[in-house]
DNA sequence: CAGTGGTCTAGACCACTCG
DNA sequence: GAGTGGTCTAGACCACTGA
């Protein structure tokens, strides 16, 4: 049966927005079900459906089922956030990339870290630090603790050429992570890496993964003050 | 017809998972074209699409026509934030909310906030500060300019009752924003409104929003140091 | 130019939940 | 119990792109 084409799903949502951003359907409002649109629309309900699911994944709408459709009361919610490898992230913005290793011992972790990771017995783990330079400038310290029982092939890896951020992220899978923003005052050892003075502003990440329940990294990564993590709603 | 279901998209997705995070089919890799895993899992290619798209959308793969779907070199680069309403966010971490309009003055905008929402010539604007707290202690500091004349109403909005935040988002949909994240330092202004010393390193969140090409509003909110901003990739 | 993903259709059954 | 979204199927055509 030739299936002719009466709307696209992407024209669909522009329509549907259009009402909604118009003030035509407000707040709160119930938006007609999907039979109803797709009959207005001339189209399949797959379409009608796909557009409102994605719609309702960026927070614009709320369905449910038997109550419908409605208007998110708090349009847009939903922001995506890229995590790029570090050397990227330098190369984007246009600078040379070079990474140091600071450190790179192993050492019984603290019970900071060992909470982090969600172990309750003392661990001997993998302490990497790395000043991450564009333009030969400081872009980025970071402090990372490695469980490497979860990847015994770290201990081997030339981590001078390529850094734990990237060589990580090229071998070790992994399933789940916790990522955290805040702001924090610079310490004396991240101010010396930084060539910033002691006490000044930086932004902190920091994230923690795991595969399955296995845990396998921790860092914080220090930003100076003027970086900036940007997107789009 | 009755269609008799093999796989839902979901356990397909699940499987693809297992076979990525168990290293058989490692970074890089091709996946097996849609036909061939429909038929493998006996299921219709839709429902691999649906698998496979939502995979592609969280970065843990990459499509393009014709070369086929890869296991991405960077697994899992996005993350979703919610950008909740400041009263929302307060009341989630068990505080009871309340705010202060520090300021509510209309003004010609300094040539940084029109550059910020693509204004060239001048421009009146509401300019307001609200301090947000949570029981009774400064949570944040917000410094918004708000383009009125694309929303004149805002200019009988009891704001003493409902904070700028809200009752813009209850009432201003907008169709784009921006947002950014980096660190600062407390300037005296903030260092007052929140209680801190001057110099203390705040969590900065700029946002600006337009409803296609109409500026709506821009603001920075200020976080003192020990606020996070967290997420789950 | 041929292979791969991208998408639409029409129809069906299921699952949740509100009244 | 009935209405609404959630999802699967089988088939078709389209669009992009790399060999």
């Amino acid at each position: 049966m030739t299936a002719r084409q009466g709307h696209s799903h992407q024209s669909v949502q522009k329509e549907l927005l259009r009402r909604i951003h118009s003030g035509e359907w407000l707040p709160g409002a119930r938006i007609p079900g999907e039979v109803d649109l797709a009959e207005e629309f001339g189209c399949a309900r797959t379409t009608v459906n796909r557009a409102l699911r994605q719609m309702a994944e960026t927070g614009i709408v709320e369905r449910k089922r038997r109550s419908g459709t409605h208007v998110a009361l708090t349009p847009i919610r939903k922001a995506t956030l890229q995590i790029p490898i570090i050397r990227q992230e330098v190369e984007e913005r246009g600078g040379v990339y070079r990474h140091m290793l600071v450190s790179n011992r192993r050492e019984q972790a603290p019970s900071s870290i060992r909470a982090r990771l969600g172990l309750s017995g003392p661990a001997e783990m993998l302490h990497l630090q790395t000043v991450h330079l564009s333009d030969n400038r400081p872009h980025m310290f970071e402090d990372r603790w490695v469980n490497f029982s979860a990847s015994p092939d770290i201990l081997e890896a030339p981590l001078e050429d390529i850094s734990p951020n990237e060589w990580l992220v090229r071998h070790v899978p992994y399933s789940r992570g916790d990522i955290s923003f805040s702001a924090c005052s610079a310490s004396g050892d991240v101010a010396e890496a930084l060539e910033i003075a002691i006490g000044s502003p930086l932004f902190l990440v920091e994230r923690t993964t795991w595969m399955n329940t296995t845990p396998i990294t921790t860092l914080k990564m220090f930003y100076p003050e003027g970086f900036r993590f940007s997107t789009t709603l």
